[in-house]
DNA sequence: ATTAGCAGTCTTTCTTAGTGAGTGCTAATT
DNA sequence: AATTAGCACTCACTAAGAAAGACTGCTAAT
């Protein structure tokens, strides 16, 4: 709702404010991430790319305060960043810094030894952005509806409840149970779920829900009662297909070592949200329709329990789709210029990695 | 190695004890379990079950510091318990409140309401456990030798590889990939299913495991090839079967609240054990053996990180076998009257809740 | 064997004062 | 008109001291 007013408020604010202003601004946030000091007029007078006084600068610093850019803890500390603050920041003032080759190599090593399958992958991607970043990462799980369908089977339980259980491409089991409303027998399953291989093999779920659909509507009377039985079975298995999630979270700890986290009621909400999934995930979905680096400051995720952190994210996508989101989860006082190139490659790393491996 | 050890040594000294020093060790744990704070001989000697003066109170305590039951964190605070104070408390003080109707009501309502699939149950278990002690609460998954065979198959990949897919009687589905020597087509992969369900459907994994052992050693003259085949596919896909290597934790959070957890290098030390589960499972895995109640207290685990805790377990059977662990962890100082009930209770429901299911 | 009494120890809490960092305003300067 | 120097003022942080409170250990009396 507010992304686009935020927005328009911060490109106003940046208008109001000339080109001095501007790189003050900047200088005193980079300052901040830094130190996690408050910054004061005299630290600022020093800095050679400015040139003032500190009078001056404290004149500037009025305004930017009045613009609700920056704010004082109390009277006599310095300067710290609101979120708007760093949300001008961030659009606007930042140079993101391009990773050195050895990172870049790492993370290529790391992402490339995970041989194994694929929500191993995800993992691996999930520990790396935290290792590399030394917060949280987190990735969600891809979307299903992609998958390519290889192999699906049926097998009775009691009572009219039938475990579906099928294979896809990407060599992943998936199984759920469904209650057919007549009863078959494990002969008559057996016989659905060739028919269902023979034509659907290989095919997207996406395709297949769809195929499935249309083909119970348009022409019942051209199929015998077999292939309605093993349709109807389809579409019982493919129904409402969950979307992601769930998704892999890694190095929740490292939060516990920034000073702005380290209140426990704060804490304690942060990782009970982490538990409950519900408000990650809502806020990882948002990221999945903006593709490219997506940044949540502090209360902009709406979210109390994350009030004072800050989410990079990126889409990461296999054929040319995104599929999913990956990120990091720190504190609004992060190093977003090294984290955001980190995000940004590890996110194309997994897509590739994971486009060669299907 | 030291259960045994720890156990002459608190006989021992219980028998160093008389009657009214024992009395005052189990009024004084219980006052500092109830408060949180060092308990002095002014407070004890208001305690109407012993009747003492302050004076004599300091000598018994004395004696009981030289012990090394108790100790006190400095010249003029009260005194607190040590591990081995909790230990003798624990084993031979304790009195044990058996659960109120309705809290007895509430456990069995929840466990019973979870009619979905079994992990789930393991799930509310844990939760439950969690909620109702307001502490953590564990639950192992079961074993799975007992498991039952129901349906195999067998999924050609490329390289090599198959994917196997067993379901068991209790309606979940594992899978794994190997690598037989040899590479097999899709016609043979299914006719070595279909052996293998014509003959082991119904058996439990381990003598599943133990059988096919037997049939490769025994006779193989006797056997064709496919048999053989399949006989040597079923070895790769059961053998080491890894044991219960995971388990459903909750209320982690619930942790932050205690003021003896709550310096965050502990608390994370503590937390990075939960995520990296081993010595989580290396803890639960030596309470499988004993049936019944079992405690750790504090040093007693042996893992650094559990300093401060206390972990609460029972073993919880299925026909009359033990086939995993649940209990709670918590703070040392932890309302043990309270716990073990509860743990004991919530082992039995689970246990014959996962019977009913089967 | 138990208890009363007392001196001594140590933590906790409260004040007080001092220091340092930083601000806002005003008047002088460029 | 923009910038700067100077000054009074605010507020957090620190250290140091004093007073209070809670215990203990010891000794001598019961």
């Amino acid at each position: 709702m507010s992304a686009n007013l935020d927005l328009e408020v911060c490109v106003e604010k940046r208008q109001q404010l000339n080109e001095r202003s501007l790189q003050l601004l900047k200088v005193l946030v980079e300052r901040y991430i830094n130190d996690g000091q408050p910054i004061g007029s005299r630290l600022l007078s020093k800095e050679p790319s400015l040139q003032l006084s500190p009078a001056t600068i404290r004149n500037v610093m009025a305004d930017l305060e009045d613009l609700g850019l920056i704010s004082s803890p109390h009277t006599s500390a310095g300067r710290v960043p609101t979120a708007s603050g760093y949300r001008l920041f961030v659009d606007s003032l930042l140079t993101v810094k391009p990773l050195k080759d050895n990172e870049l190599k790492i993370l290529s090593q790391r992402l490339g030894n995970s041989i194994d399958e694929r929500s191993d992958m995800l993992g691996v991607a999930s520990k790396l952005l935290s290792d590399v970043t030394q917060m949280a990462g987190v990735v969600t799980l891809p979307k299903q509806e992609l998958y390519c369908l290889r192999h699906i089977e049926f097998l009775p339980l009691s009572h009219h409840r039938v475990l579906v259980i099928f294979v896809t491409a990407e060599q992943e089991v998936h199984n759920k149970i469904i209650q057919p409303t007549k009863e078959f027998s494990a002969a008559e399953l057996q016989q659905a779920a060739a028919y269902l291989n023979s034509i659907y093999s290989g095919k997207s779920l996406a395709f297949v829900r769809s195929a499935v659909l249309k083909e119970l509507e348009q022409t019942q009377q051209q199929l015998n009662q077999q292939m309605l039985d093993a349709i109807s079975m389809a579409q019982l298995a493919f129904d409402k297909q969950q979307k992601n999630e769930d998704y892999v979270l890694s190095g929740e700890t490292n939060l516990m070592g920034f000073s702005e986290l380290s209140d426990m009621e704060r804490l304690k909400q942060l990782f009970d949200a982490f538990g409950q999934k519900r408000s990650v995930i809502h806020l990882l979905d948002q990221c999945l329709e903006a593709d490219g680096i997506q940044i949540f400051i502090g209360e902009e995720s709406g979210y109390q329990a994350f009030e004072h952190c800050s989410l990079v994210t990126s889409s990461y996508s296999v054929d040319d789709e995104v599929v999913g989101v990956l990120g990091v989860i720190g504190p609004t006082r992060m190093a977003y210029e090294k984290i955001i190139p980190y995000v940004d490659i590890t996110a194309k790393l997994l897509g590739a990695a994971l486009n060669s491996k299907s």
